[in-house]
DNA sequence: GATAAAAATAACTAAATAGTTACCTTGGCG
DNA sequence: CGCCAAGGTAACTATTTAGTTATTTTTATC
């Protein structure tokens, strides 16, 4: 068991080029992982796909990355990690909280629409109820920067009563996402259900309309 | 190829009884197979599980049911028939628009939390881009009366003025579904992220609340 | 160039899996 | 009883799969 990572060796005199080398090789591991993964969940992917995919050999696979699991967790990971960097470069603060916060609900939707990879994963986890990301020693990093906005917006809003008081930031953080989650992650079966195409950039963008139409309508004022 | 069912021999002479032959057989099966598939995917499971918690025979589910990608097909078509049948009992015509919106607020809502198998099977059934589904012949069937429901209570409080008019039916049905959708398919993963458990009864009963209080935010017609 | 460690390959193994085949059991009916 | 078909079982097959081992190639350093 005593499997030295090649990732271990000490570093060659000669700088590692940028595409090449231990680092390169694990980060290509990890894309050709999440793009299997995403396509066929957990139990459908396949390892020799997933090297395949890295052009790289098994052997090398299980070197760099350890066994399928491990495989997963660190996919997952880095799916995860990905979203928590877009949503760091989110700028609100010069924003007035209306504006803001449709900000917010655009930017997760619109990631949702663009990264099919993190809601499979994300679903398949869920199957798997949660186990790999609650062994996960790196799950606090992972923690969504997005709910810290969305109190930060959400107080500056009520403060200037042009949202609504009494509103748990963790539902509707909640809420914000799901309405766009479900309409991507589920849109094959809706679509054969409603018999009706929903991945069209109308359809796309009239969802959008709607669930900021929908939050927004929801934190307006009571009267 | 020519594989007689054993389901389609002549009855016999006596009646059948309810907890035996055939039909009760299939349902057994079926049953199985529900609770496998939502356990496991459809490539986690494994048909020999599936025969075993039917407590028959592998030979004899290949006989009733047919291969593995068809026993997928016909219980994905039982978890959406149970939810139709159920959202069927709705009996919302003499209720006032507001309170008819709250139960089927609810309703979709408890439905969700209370048959995890058909979050579960309806995830799987997306990664598989809907395939199944849309290959199936009884799509039609399984077509959602909650739509038209929605149609009919929304435009009864459009019409009486406690509802916003300019609401699309469909968005609106995606929007309450997936309000909830994503909070109980996701329950393990935004546990794990909040470091909070999130299926106490408290918990669900003030998810639920959130939800309604959403939607009928949403629906306050304008000032 | 020699050498040794690192990196990579292909071939292998043991277990699992979907689907099938050959055979056995039961019960209704003359 | 004797027959036969429906209903059922166990053992099998061909393939696939995660993970490993034996071996060769490459690279860095002297």
């Amino acid at each position: 068991m005593l499997k030295r990572s090649p990732a271990a060796r000490p570093a060659a005199s000669t700088d590692i080029p940028a595409e090449s080398g231990p680092v390169a090789s694990r980060e290509r591991i990890l894309d050709a992982a999440v793009t299997e993964f995403a396509e066929q969940g957990f139990a459908g992917a396949r390892v020799d796909a997933i090297a395949a995919r890295a052009g790289i050999n098994k052997r090398m696979l299980y070197a760099y990355v350890g066994n399928k699991k491990a495989l997963w967790l660190a996919a997952l990971e880095r799916v995860y990690e990905a979203k928590r960097r877009d949503e760091r470069t989110l700028n609100l603060q010069r924003l007035p909280p209306a504006e803001a916060m449709q900000v917010l609900i655009r930017f997760n939707f619109r990631y949702h629409t663009q990264h099919p990879e993190f809601l499979a994963m994300l679903n398949d986890e869920n199957l798997q109820r949660g186990q790999n990301l609650k062994e996960s020693h790196r799950v606090a990093e992972l923690y969504s920067p997005l709910l810290t906005l969305i109190s930060e917006v959400l107080a500056r809003g009520q403060e200037t009563e042009v949202f609504r008081r009494n509103v748990d930031p963790m539902q509707l953080y909640i809420s914000m996402v799901g309405l766009g989650y479900f309409f991507c992650s589920n849109q094959h079966t809706l679509s054969a259900i409603f018999d009706r195409r929903l991945d069209s950039v109308e359809e796309v963008l009239t969802r959008e309309q709607h669930i900021v139409d929908v939050v927004m309508g929801f934190l307006r004022p009571e009267r």
